[in-house]
DNA sequence: GATGAATGAGCTTTCATTCAT
DNA sequence: AATGAATGAAAGCTCATTCAT
């Protein structure tokens, strides 16, 4: 019998794999509970039940830890946009799901995107640089999104660099803000605000009949996002 | 003897805020430049050259010092503000300046506004909640503003809260991701861009109007933009 | 009233400067006793009855630490020696100082030399040569004086380098190996047979003379030499 | 079946034999380059290419290595030893050969005297004797060869024990303090200077005689010296 | 025999805070 | 009002040693 024979395409995660990862998960839990300083590798051992010196068998120091849950983060922001972006929708309804995957994940994982904002600064340069450089590549993604809709006549022209990191953080803003957004508005809101902001007023007319037509696929996006936070009163507008 | 006879209007400050103001200055330097926690009391009492036993008879401990600091760069958003919205202007323009002076702050005060977003959680609630507020009533600012220029008609009806937050936050944007944009743009091509994408297409036709009038005006304020980043690549839209 | 006008001359120590004699004598008697790994920086601030982070205030780290320890126990020596040198003894009897000198310390050092040799490695490169030049200027000393001898006629030329240092480590070998000498030699012994081994073989006629006439004077150095460790069993020759 | 039949002389070394040998080679090799405590356990594993527990199978502890380790060192002394004191030459063609044999292996293995100096007192007391206890016999070889010597009347009296320990110090002075000396002098020239102090100004008339004779025969033991070194500026005497 | 994941005592070092002067 | 010596809790990190596999 032969076992593992498709191992390479179904990998069984080894175990220095699966205590990374289980290292990492709880780290951004508590650095985005608590913050990196204030979390020691104490703290994270004691998460997941091992002894603290168990950590440097996986990370090079606290540092490391740090960058390794902060690629986690960006890595399912990234993993995430790139369902978002699938060619069987067309550009328009692909924006708009964007906008929603974005707010969706922010509102889902607001420590996690908090903690980049506090945090990336205590990386060394080279590791920063890493960050930035994931952050980048999720900003041309949203950017090639955008020139695809100009190109294509569905947008005016619009600086695709400038409105593609507005979209960026359009969600960020939601997580970062939430304490004077969310007692107000919905993610759903929030989302549909947005899409008033960031979208309808730079269609085209051909752009405008996509954006109405694409209605039911982006609103399937934003079902995805948890109602976790109820606004406590609602008031639009 | 007539000692401090017009001191409600026109204090002489005293010794004790002079000294409390001293070190909130050297503690916004510092903490803007390292950050909160890797910069020591220490430090700070040796940038004014005195001895570190002395920052406690000022600040309660080093949250205390953090505070003030934070307090300190928010007030001077708030005040900029104040003057950006003189009544002398229209809505409109007092708008573009808004921008552009949102803008200019984050040109000068980059490290300070990276600095808020790094170092308010590690503050304790109560002190978070003053943070908060302040910055609220920045939004509220720009929000009453946005307000008067939808009720005399020269702006389509937007969320006002949520605009006005996207107003602070373009500003924030430019200075939380410099390294991505400023070799690319000037601030005054980013302010120009930030115009397209926030004010012009949500105006009326008569706020058109306001708005290519008031040009002259925002360009004063504009011209605030201290040059200091040059950028590389100039290639806009 | 002129208080301390002599202070110059009779400088009162500062308490910064008491402070780091006090912790570089207990780090002698810690490291010496127990080496220089296994002492701690708490066993040393303990052992003065001070905090630990208060050594910190003093020392760069704990190999600043060793780095003085070991600088001290060097200078003593250099103090002896150039006690020993004086002009007003001839070569021949500056010698049998030398050597008396050399073993005496040896003894009620015995514990300080072994440290020199178990831990200079622990230094940093920067460090251990300043340890390898005072070490040299005290071998330098020696040499000169057998130069003196030889320059004189006292003595058939030896290599005076190498010379020196036969000298040197004879003290030393009573420190390291006392062991295995101290049960059959007092010190006392131990100098006079090294002046059998190390001055007498090489003395002309004249400094034979010279050496006879010198006893009373190299005795009364001899007496210096604390008999603290009495042979057990006495076997000379 | 004939296994292991002349296993009394030429034993087959057992499996844990070689490994315990493997072991202690590499410890002798990595203690001496960087020292006892700063070599750890997993270092040694990895230089033979085995996982760290294994040493525990062979060793009790680290300091079992050590003592391992600096038996290993001070073994190969006493085989060479054993060697130079073959009956075959003459008393003082066999003191010529200690000096010049010590000389060499002090050159060699400079970095394993170095650390038997470090290290001895980071063993137990009881593994320190056994050291201590190898020590003494190589003294005492190196003694009966010169009252060996003093009763044949090829030297005059000298006291034993000490000057045995010259002898072993002799070539421990190369090792301990070669940076000092090698710039000047050569293995060779150290070994030749060290007959003129430690040899030639002992012998009496019949004892020179043999000692002029015996050039030959301590010069091919010189000649073991390994180069290695080449002073930089030769300036003997 | 052999491995290496796991442990945790123990160390160095930092720094906010106190307080005698 | 001001100082800076002193404290000690607290954290990151190492590594000898164990033991299930």
């Amino acid at each position: 019998m032969a076992v593992n024979k498709v191992s390479a395409d179904q990998r069984v995660p080894s175990v220095a794999e699966k205590r990374t990862e289980q290292i990492a998960t709880a780290a951004v839990a508590l650095f985005s509970e608590r913050g990196y300083v204030p979390t020691t590798i104490e703290d994270i051992s004691n998460e997941i039940g091992v002894g603290k010196g168990l950590i440097y068998r996986y990370f090079e120091d606290k540092r490391d830890v740090l960058l390794c849950a902060l690629c986690a983060v960006l890595d399912k922001y990234k993993k995430e946009y790139a369902l978002a972006l699938l060619d069987t929708l067309g550009p328009v309804a692909a924006l708009r799901r964007v906008l929603a995957i974005n707010c969706a994940l922010a509102q889902e994982h607001a420590k996690e995107v908090t903690l980049a904002y506090r945090s990336t600064k205590d990386l060394m340069p080279e590791q920063r640089h890493k960050i930035m450089a994931i952050e980048s590549e999720i900003v041309a993604e949203i950017r090639e999104c955008l020139e695809a809709c100009i190109a294509t006549g569905l947008m005016r022209p619009v600086n695709p660099k400038i409105m593609a990191y507005q979209f960026l953080m359009f969600g960020h803003t939601w997580a970062l803000k939430q304490w004077a957004l969310s007692d107000e508005f919905s993610v759903a809101q929030f989302v549909s605000e947005g899409e008033q902001l960031l979208i309808v007023p730079f269609l085209t007319a051909s752009g405008r009949r996509k954006f109405d037509a694409a209605g039911k696929i982006a609103n399937d996006a934003a079902a995805r996002v948890a109602p976790k936070t109820s606004p406590r009163r609602s008031r639009s507008r």
